[in-house]
Formats: structure tokens, sequence, C-alpha cells
DNA sequence: GCACGTTGTTAAACTGTTTAACTAGATCGA
DNA sequence: TCGATCTAGTTAAACAGTTTAACAACGTGC
């Protein structure tokens, strides 16, 4: 057309070439042997004869749209293989449908059962729920440079879920204000105003001391791990109240660090044993510990569970296949995960109040635990 | 300059306003009170009073900036605590920086060690190279609608991690005209052109027999899982090859399928034993089957290693842990998924030749095997 | 016959970035 | 001194959608 001979100035004509019936954006960049392109808003416009307006609130279910002209563009946008890009979308309104989850930086981190389950119920439900996945790990420098809010800045995510974080990842101070959507996930944190879903952690080591009380054990050793997660000091201090209600003297030496390891298990397990033989019982913190503990006993040549009753934490897959299997507490980690997702994605789409769900948590009972022994 | 005058044809004019200096765009959107909204290009060009093509230039580090403005400007975004958006960037220029990992639909499949192992070498290297990772579960309903190609029209990824697939997978089909970036990890499919990331399973199980036949074992039983995997049909080929060299009669009835399970792997240790009484070693296709055949054996009363030896796969944590500890091939898998990754952002990056890497395996002797007994 | 409301659609502005094309000014060789 | 070449920027057009003000067509009510 006419416009090499044009004075164009300019300053004020941005000007994008407008569509014309002769010579349509679309058109000109469709041509046949670009198969290649994926299709854009515009192609269907193009082709349905409308503007991208009308196929956008087509789109997005807009009541503006008669359902004549609905069903005809769905149907057009259907026998194209439309997929609107979500970046475009994104840019333009305010949501990414993308949640973070956010790991420990511990090695090895994924590999470990615990994280996996919670991590299954969190992606099924975000599936469902038209959520996306994107994982991130807490290592220090990411904290340091302040990516956890950058993820948000810069549009990663609308929402974050943290795992396994305790009182020492000051970050989530950051999150109290409510500015960007968090839930803590099978944990909480009474200093920072959080979202949270958890286990009852409490209610399941009160079922356990419930249970070793009524089989008649009193001398009752306790594994622990990590005092500055909340949730394990509440196993730990139901323990030592219970053992004082009870009547026993409560007195830290019948509690032993075991790091949550097996060898750390076993470790604490040969320690509390030394020190305090008369133990009929030993209630351990979580599943793996146990098992350590086990095995110690084995060694030692001390039979389970007619001298010493082991008690784990968790459930773990191979909790029911040990020898003697494990008499444990249930977490329900796959509902907290979806729980726990579910509540963010509330929030994202402007839930205002703070919500703190703790579900229920039970003893399995198997052949791990039986009557104290009279010695 | 003189564009008054202008003979255009008004249909050809769209027109934004264009950025002038009395009431340019950006000033007018940030005004003292919404302090909320973050930072744009825009807002850092107006700052510097330079053109937003300027500011974007000295974040990309195009040499056309001069160094003084280039270090002019850097302050300014620094102070101004700019975070490029990325879903502009990402609009705009051909990448995402997101890699996809779809992981089989199994039930929790996230909770289990092996998965676990790759996606934390996937998530380091990822990390590094500044990829971020989306997660995907390979349900049937996603391929059905065709969601393995729509994660990449719709823009959520730049490539894609797959794991656990075996040859029933058959959507990896539509990855071999190489359109869209794929990396297999830690499998390999002869059928399908395809990028992959594998464990030397052949080389470890070739180090197995030669052990096992070293210590004078002739009569190996072998529990196995899923030769539809290839990596498993490779372990099962092996022993049958060097089976047969050593003079040993091949029969089927000495291999069992153990599900890649504890429970299997028990119950095919059970079936071998009641099969071939004679049999002095176990050569299980990973660790798990591996435990839960010497639980069949201890429960049995058969000693192991001096009656019965058992050699794992996988080398999974607890496998040094189990009594007796568990002679197995260690699998690189950590470095695997972090192979695959580079090489799939290699891909991404334009890289055009295929890559087939093959990382070497090795035999660590532990506790559960011995010379073959005498009987 | 005209103001008013409803309905359906469109044009234009907007999201925040990258990049190709362009330009002003300095340098330089013929 | 002129044109070519460099340098260091600017401009405007993508990228692919969403959102909203405006508008046309149509049916009512008075």
């Amino acid at each position: 057309m006419s416009d090499t001979t044009l004075p164009r100035s300019t300053s004020r004509v941005i000007a994008a070439k407008a569509t014309e019936p002769g010579e349509p954006r679309s058109t000109s960049r469709r041509t046949f042997d670009d198969a290649r392109k994926p299709i854009s808003l515009r192609d269907v416009a193009a082709e349905a004869k409308v503007s991208v307006a009308t196929v956008s609130m087509v789109l997005n279910d807009n009541p503006r749209i008669s359902r004549a002209t609905h069903l005809r563009i769905s149907r057009i946008i259907e026998r194209m293989g439309y997929q609107p890009n979500r970046l475009a979308q994104s840019l333009s309104s305010r949501y990414t449908r993308v949640l973070g989850v956010m790991l420990p930086a511990l090695r090895h981190a994924f590999a470990d059962a615990y994280f996996g389950e919670l991590i299954s119920g969190i992606c099924d439900r975000a599936g469902k729920m038209g959520f996306k996945i994107m994982l991130e790990q807490a290592k220090p420098e990411f904290v340091k440079e302040r990516k956890h809010i950058h993820i948000f800045e810069r549009r990663y995510v609308d929402g974050l879920l943290v795992l396994g974080m305790n009182d020492r990842h000051h970050f989530l101070e950051d999150f109290a204000d409510g500015r960007y959507p968090l839930c803590v996930v099978d944990n909480k944190f009474n200093q920072w105003k959080l979202d949270h879903a958890v286990c009852d952690y409490a209610g399941g080591a009160e079922q356990v001391m419930n249970y070793l009380l009524q089989l008649g054990h009193r001398h009752i050793g306790c594994i622990y791990a990590a005092p500055e997660i909340q949730t394990a000091a509440d196993v730990l201090h139901v323990y030592r109240k219970r053992l004082g209600d009870s009547g026993h003297e409560v007195d830290d030496s019948w509690a032993q660090d075991g790091r949550f390891t097996d060898e750390g298990g076993a470790a604490a397990a040969a320690a509390l044993l030394k020190r305090h033989p008369e133990i009929t019982a030993l209630f351990c913190g979580n599943d793996k510990m146990a098992i350590g503990a086990q095995h110690y006993l084995a060694n030692a040549g001390i039979r389970v569970p007619e001298e010493v009753s082991v008690v784990g934490f968790d459930n773990m897959q191979n909790a029911a296949f040990v020898t003697p299997s494990l008499t444990t507490v249930h977490l329900p980690l796959y509902q907290v995960g979806a729980l726990a997702c579910e509540r963010l994605i509330d929030r994202v789409r402007g839930r205002a109040e703070r919500v703190a769900e703790v579900l229920p948590t039970h003893l399995v009972v198997r052949n791990s635990t039986a009557m104290a022994r009279q010695s």
C-alpha cells in the first residue's frame, strides 16, 4: 500500500496496522507452510469472524456472550485445537495458577517417604483444582537473596506451601503480613501468624501413652528428635506430661535424641537401656528411629516385644514389614498435603481469615508391643 | 515532525497515545499511594530518564550499552529493588526456563526413594542452571487429553524429563520427532528416538554375576520385576546369558517376578526355594525385593549368607542397615538425574544431536554374600 | 416518535518485556 | 569535505492474551 511515501512522524502514531478484511494480521501470519506455530486467539477470531474480545469472553464464560455465539465459537476452538497461551493469560490476569512447594535444603530431601507422601497429596489436589506445582528448596542462599519473595514478585507462583520447616527458618516471618499466600504443611508456628494444616501429633502421642500405660508399662523411654519442630516438641511434651500424671518421676535421662535416623535410633536405644535397664517400653518419635531401636535390641539379644515394647510414629510403608511389625501412629500425610493445598488455593482466591486445620491421627497396633514384663 | 498533514487512511491508525515527556504512562501509574504493586521496567526507565529498551538491554548485558550507562542503570535497578516479571519475559522471548518432570501415575509415586534420588539430582542441577522444575503425573486422562503436548503449547515448560516410564507409555512417541525437547531419565527406548541418560544396569548385572560365579555359586535364582522396562530386562538378560555361559542350564523356573516390592520379593524367594532347594544365591532386581527375600529366609530359618547369599540392586539408604547388610549394585541415580537435566537444557538451547548417556555402576559388597555352601 | 434499557459485540487500552529497525552524533579514511 | 562506519542509544512493533468503555441494534414504555 501507499506507505512508502509517508512523511511519518510519528511520535504520536504508534499505530499497529489495523485488521482489515483484505489482509488481517492473522492470515498474514498464518500461511500455508508455517503450520508450526501454535494457534492464537487472533486466529480463532479471524476464523469465526468476530473480535478477539468475543473469543476471550467465550473462553472465560462471560455471560455477556449469547448462548448461540458461545456454542458456535466453542466448536471452532475445539476444531482448531486452540490452547490459550498461559503466559499471556497470566500476564494480563491476576493469576499464574502455579503453587510453589518449598522443601528444606537437606541433601536428598525428595528421597524421603515423609515428604513424598505430603507432595503426593499436594500434587493430586492441586491438579484437580487446576493448579501446577513448582518445586523449590530452602537453601541458605535462596533465602538470603530473598528469592522466597522474588518467586512472588516475578510472578512464578500465586502461593507457597512449606514443608519440613522449623523455628530457625526465619524467612517465614516475611509471610506473616499475609501479603503473599502461604500455608505451612504438617507443622505450626506460634510466633508467626500463618495458615497451617497439621496432623494431630499430640493426640497420637496421647493414644500411645494411654496404650502403653494400659499395658502396665511404667518405665518408658522416649527417643525423640528435633524439638525445635513444634510437632516433635508436642509429642515429647505429651510423653512427659502423661508420665508425670501416672506418678512416674519425670526426668530428662529417660529421653534421648535419635536425630530421626535409623542409626540415631539404635544409638539412643543403647544409651537409654544402659542408663535404665528397667525400661520396658520405648516410644520413638518416628518409625525410622523405632526400626533402628529394634535393630539394636535384636543385636543385643533383647526380645521385642516380650522384654521391651517399641512404638513408632509415622506409619511408613515398611513399618508393617519389619520383624516384629511395628506398632505406630498413623499420620494422614497425604490428606494433610491435600488439605493444605486446598486452603492455600482458597487464600489465593481471596479468603481473608486465617485457618488452622488439624487432622486426626490413630494408633496402629501391631506386634512390637505387649504387656510390660513382670521382672 | 509535520505529521498533522498525513494523508493516511484512518482505518490503519489504531494509535495508542505516545509516551510524551509531559505525561508518561509510567508516572501516571505510579502515584504516591500505590506503593503496593511491584516495580516495572517502565518505572526504572522513568527514574533513569532513558527508554525501557535501554533498561532491558542493561538487564540482558547487551554490549550496545556503554559501561557508564550500564553501571548507572544497574545501580538504579538495585536501589529500586526491581525484579523483572518473568511472565512478560517469557511471553516476549522464546524461553520459560521451566522444565517439567513427569512421574508415573502410581499412587504415592513421590514417596519413593528411587524417584526421590532422581528428582534431587534434577532439581539441584536445574537450579544451578537457572531453571525451575514443574511436576506432572502421567495419569491416563492427562495423556488422553494430550496434556503432555499442551504443557508445551501453552508455554508451561521448555522441556520435559520423564521418569519411570515403560514401553506402554505410548505418548512418548509424540516426542520422537524432536519438536519438543524431552529426555528419558534412567531408562531407554529402542523403538523411539529419544535422548536419555541411564545407569549401566547391564554392567552392574555383569559385576554381580562375575562375583557370584567367583564365589562358587552355580545355583543362582533371580527375582526380577517389570521386564517391560528396558533396564530391568537388561539385568534379566545378563543373568540368563552369564548363567548359560557358565554351563548352567538356562530355564525360566529359576527366575521369578517379585513386582519390585518387599512382599513380592519374599513371595518370589519362597517360590524359588520351594522349586529349587539347591539354590545358593538369589540375585534380586532391586533392594526392596532383596530385603523381602532376606525376611523370608530369616523366617524360614535359612541363614544369610551361610546358606543362601542375597544380592540387591539400587543401593537404597537402608540397604546398608538391614541385617545382614546387603550386597548390592550402586546406581548413581542422583548423577543420572542431574546429567539428564543438563542434556535436556542443552537441547532446549538448540543442540540438535541425539544423546545417549550411560553412567557406570558398581558392586558394593557387604555381608549378605559369601562363598557357596558345599552341600 | 423518542427516551430508555438490554443485549451482543467491538475497539482500544493494558499486562511487562524483547528486539529489529532506525537515528543522532562522533570518528575516520580518501 | 564528504560519505562511510561506529557507537550508543531510541522507537515502535511484537508477544498473546484480558478487561472495559463505547456503541449499535433492538425491544419497551409512555
